[in-house]
DNA sequence: TAACAACGCTTTTTT
DNA sequence: AGCGTTGTTA
């Protein structure tokens, strides 16, 4: 092939930015790509360049992108504009992916079996359980969701137990400093890693084996990073560690776009970049190709308000557009009401379900618009909502198939050994814990054990010998057995798919369904091994896109995607910005959640819907008041300079709270005015039941309780009464419980 | 001892 | 509304 200007077509759509950060293929680059400004493009048709102009072959790529999706995607495109195979970029995908890969072909120099299980974040949080449970810890002050945050924290700054140092007086710490060393034992004994262990053992491996971390080297002659803003200390020091001496590395990021530092990424490796790198060249990206002026112009009024920014100047040539929609609600059901009376009478005409989407901060706020949809029949999908991997149904089955695999998996064992319902109890349970601590054995040697013994009650034992029998013919059949054959033998002989049949639910039929959709997918892999060595990084089943719907997801999910039409819902203190993350890290934390919100409004092309709603109801409704919460509007609607925008107040009750008067000055005492009001509103709101039921109960009535009958008053405090009941003597009950009856 | 019912506490974002 | 813990039943 000679380098005449036809083979260099794909450079024609750039412009003269995009273009420089193509050609510009030797030494360190530093590319900042503001949000829609074609960074996706360049980076693709760099890969492109680099294979057409035979800088290198496609395998000597390593490209890194933060989801699965956005390398398939890639991987497309790439494929489509050199026109080769699938496979022409083997090494692209994302840290985890690439560090799965490589660990299963080194697993033994980290005292693994390269057959390793990954575990998920609910697997971690059984055997963490497990772990304290053994070691008589009170969960209640050391709770597991904590211990597993603060050991992924540490795998993500490159710490291993012995790393770690820790003052003597910080108890739950050092508690979890333990838990920690006995999880990595556990981990090693089951042949299991967790997701920061593929990146820390792939790190341990480059920096103990230079043999190996040389291989990789020599081979990855061109290096390319997508948001490289959201990776974090131990993928940084990954990276550093396979770097060839050319130094040809690209990475490309937005600051603005940084939504991830509670997963411990930092913006300072941007900064950074430059300082590892001598001679780095940058390029900024700041035409937009995505948004109207309006969508645009709204975005950067909001971001303006956050410091320590790289400064870009994102503009665009496209039109004003329309301005961007304030709609105010009285509540939640009125504004999914709202959202998708806008949809009907408007959108629909004009645009395809497909590029509709509702963002939404928290995941559980998707359920509101979710029943409005059914109710008037809009097709829609939830994306990323429970991972299809998580469901129950489809765990139980993998852990099925897990154990047969490796029957050193404990936590598959323990998962699937009463599921169905064996007569196999917490006590027996507890019975095999212990032995098994005690001899160091598995669940499954200790289980044979057990069974040669009297430990165990007849009924029960007869049931474990049914199961490890099966266990083991299964084993023996997954030898000649295709494995999606393997799991319906599986499913039907230990009465799994009996037991949904049984129930005669709904939701049964769905988990049936959805273990139909198991087999399906199965299918996609050739057998067994390779189909469980991979389904741990796969989050959801592809989505078909083929149907018109409305997407609804996170906005940490929408990252990379753009929309026509984006609705933006519940924008309301304390829900965004989300009340924990500024309880937990003030300020600095306001300020990721300004970029996330910068996130969500950048990815509308057309049309933008913001909203927030005066009362909110907060878990699940039980008919009563309690469960409403009155809400301010957002800080960031305040923040949105009003020139781009069109304010809509649809409730007759929001007026009073809806102001647009909020300085500010938020940064001195971390909270807004707004919040401050938000505040009181709601000490008000209690305070007003709070003296009406004082008036309403007196010392010395006489009251009727459903379940406890008839008592009488003998102390007040606050809606907290003590009764003295007839039938069952004294009990505080909450006052609306009560009924006033003649006193006696 | 296991299965089932009732209660009460919780909800940020994810590879 | 959904889960895990506690209390009650068979």
């Amino acid at each position: 092939m000679n380098m005449s200007v036809v083979d260099q077509d794909y450079l024609n759509t750039l412009n003269n930015q995009q273009k420089e950060a193509v050609l510009y293929t030797e030494g360190p680059l530093l590319i900042l790509a503001g949000a829609g400004s074609g960074k996706t493009k360049v980076l693709t048709t760099r890969v492109t360049h680099l294979i057409q102009s035979k800088k290198c072959f496609g395998s000597q790529i390593l490209c890194v992108t933060f989801t699965n999706k956005a390398a398939n995607e890639m991987r497309e495109r790439v494929q489509s504009l050199t026109q080769s195979n699938a496979n022409s970029v083997p090494w692209l995908g994302t840290f985890h992916s690439i560090s799965n890969k490589i660990l299963r072909k080194h697993a033994e120099a980290v005292g693994l079996k390269p057959s390793f299980t990954i575990l998920d974040t609910l697997d971690q949080l059984k055997l963490i359980k497990n772990i304290l449970a053994a070691e008589n810890i009170d969960v209640k002050k050391n709770p597991p969701k904590l211990i597993a945050y603060l050991i992924d924290h540490w795998k993500n700054k490159g710490l291993l137990p012995s790393e770690i140092k820790t003052s003597a007086s910080d108890y739950s710490k050092n508690n979890a400093l333990r838990i920690y060393k006995t999880y990595q034992e556990r981990l090693k004994l089951m042949n299991c890693v967790d997701f920061g262990d593929l990146i820390l053992h792939c790190v341990s491996i480059f920096r103990n084996f230079s043999e190996i971390r040389e291989s990789f080297k020599r081979n990855f002659k061109y290096i390319l990073v997508d948001e490289f803003q959201d990776t974090n200390f131990i993928q940084n020091l990954w990276l550093n560690l396979i770097t060839s001496d050319t130094k040809n590395i690209c990475v490309v990021g937005d600051d603005d776009q940084s939504i991830y530092s509670w997963r411990g990424a930092e913006v300072k490796n941007i900064l950074d970049f430059e300082k590892n790198y001598s001679n780095t060249k940058t390029i900024k990206l700041e035409q937009n190709y995505r948004s109207t002026k309006n969508i645009l112009n709204t975005a950067s009024s909001l971001i303006s308000n956050n410091d320590d920014r790289l400064g870009k100047k994102i503009w665009s040539d496209f039109d004003p557009g329309e301005k961007v929609w304030i709609n105010s609600y009285s509540d939640g059901r009125d504004e999914a009401t709202g959202t998708s009376d806008i949809i009907e009478k408007e959108l629909i005409k004009k645009f395809s379900l497909n590029n509709i989407s509702i963002l939404v901060r928290a995941a559980f706020q998707t359920r509101e618009f979710e029943e409005r949809f059914i109710r008037i029949g809009l097709p829609y999908r939830v994306i990323g909502g429970v991972k299809f991997y998580e469901r129950s149904e489809i765990k139980d089955a993998l852990c099925y198939l897990r154990l047969i695999y490796q029957k050193n998996d404990d936590l598959a064992f323990e998962r699937i050994v009463n599921t169905p319902k064996r007569s196999i109890g917490d006590t027996t349970l507890k019975k095999i814990h212990e032995f098994s601590r005690i001899n160091n054995k598995n669940f499954f040697e200790t289980s044979l054990e057990l069974l040669d013994g009297n430990e165990l009650k007849p009924k029960t034992k007869q049931s474990l010998k049914l199961l490890i029998k099966n266990l083991i013919n299964w084993s023996k059949l997954s030898e000649q057995l295709g494995h999606v054959e393997l799991l319906e033998r599986v499913l039907d002989e230990s009465g799994y798919t009996q037991m949904l049949i049984n129930e005669k639910s709904p939701e049964a039929d769905a988990r049936l369904e959805n273990l139909k959709e198991l087999r399906s997918s199965m299918k996609n892999y050739p057998n067994l091994i390779e189909f469980l060595e991979n389904i741990s990084l796969q989050t959801a089943i592809d989505e078909e896109w083929d149907d018109e719907k409305i997407n609804l997801m996170t906005i940490h999910a929408a990252k990379g995607l753009e929309f026509d039409c984006i609705f933006l819902p519940g924008w309301e203190e304390g829900m965004f910005p989300h009340q924990k993350s500024i309880e937990e890290k003030g300020d600095v934390a306001v300020q990721e959640e300004r970029r996330l919100a910068y996130v969500a409004i950048t990815r509308a092309k057309k049309r933008l819907f913001i909203s927030f709603a005066s009362n909110r109801k907060f878990f699940g409704n039980k008919n009563d008041n309690n469960d409403w919460m009155p809400s301010m509007p957002s800080r960031f609607i305040d923040e949105l300079d009003k020139k781009y925008l069109n304010i809509n107040e649809i409730a007759e009750n929001s007026h009073q709270d809806f102001e647009f008067s909020q300085d500010n000055n938020f940064t001195e005492n971390k909270r807004s005015p707004g919040w401050e009001r938000y505040t009181k509103s709601r000490e008000k709101i209690k305070t007003i039941n709070y003296t009406n039921n004082l008036t309403d109960f007196k010392m010395g009535q006489s009251v009727q309780h459903e379940t406890f009958g008839n008592g009488k008053i003998i102390h007040i405090d606050g809606n907290k009464l003590l009764i003295n009941f007839k039938s069952s003597g004294e009990k505080k009950v909450i006052d609306k419980y009560l009924k006033k009856i003649a006193n006696e």
